[in-house]
DNA sequence: ACGATAGGCAAGTATTGGCTTGCATATCAA
DNA sequence: TTGATATGCAAGCCAATACTTGCCTATCGT
């Protein structure tokens, strides 16, 4: 999941599903291109898209001939869980 | 910073700071190596540890010969704050 | 001063990862 | 069915990076 994030082209995948769940592919290389100045083929993007599932960071459902994209933040949540905030405790 | 967090020695180093503040590098390589099987130099360690400082989730004092390491978990937060949770908001 | 301890710097290697290219598959509209 | 649309698969290329090796600097104890 860490090797998911480390990738601004894909954290930029999570804000726009983030604003717009339900994305098809070339709709998000669309905003992708248009909202930052992503200029990546569909198979990059469509191979980010894969990493990001097995990340479990997205979902995804088949719709006909189109794939709509969900983002899930759960496993976020794993890291506020891993590193509690211990700013406190010591000098 | 996601960068650094995409490695797990390094997250490795993250859990042991915070469990122990202020270790010096010596002792992360032998915490490394007792706890987890981490059979890394003590030069890739230190790099690992350069790697932290960049991402400001690490902070340094030298003391005398030795340099004391401590985790900071600030830079963590803005990975709540760029996606908050949306899970209720959207089927 | 001298040896030992703690750490830093830099070049080389080898693996990983992002991206492209080319072709293949599946669905829809006419 | 046929063409167009939407996506999948796979091999190859190039840059980034984790790790090693070897040497150097600085501090402490005696």
């Amino acid at each position: 999941m860490f090797k998911a994030l480390d990738d601004e082209t894909r954290r930029l995948i999570l804000d726009e599903l983030a604003v717009r769940n339900g994305q098809t592919l070339f709709e998000i290389c669309s905003t992708l291109t248009m909202r930052h100045g992503i200029g990546s083929t569909r198979q990059a993007i469509s191979q980010h898209l894969a990493v990001l599932e097995d990340a479990g960071l997205v979902t995804s459902e088949r719709r006909g001939r189109t794939k709509l994209h969900h983002f899930d933040p759960t496993p976020l949540e794993a890291i506020a869980r891993r590193w509690p905030n211990t700013r406190k405790a010591d000098p």
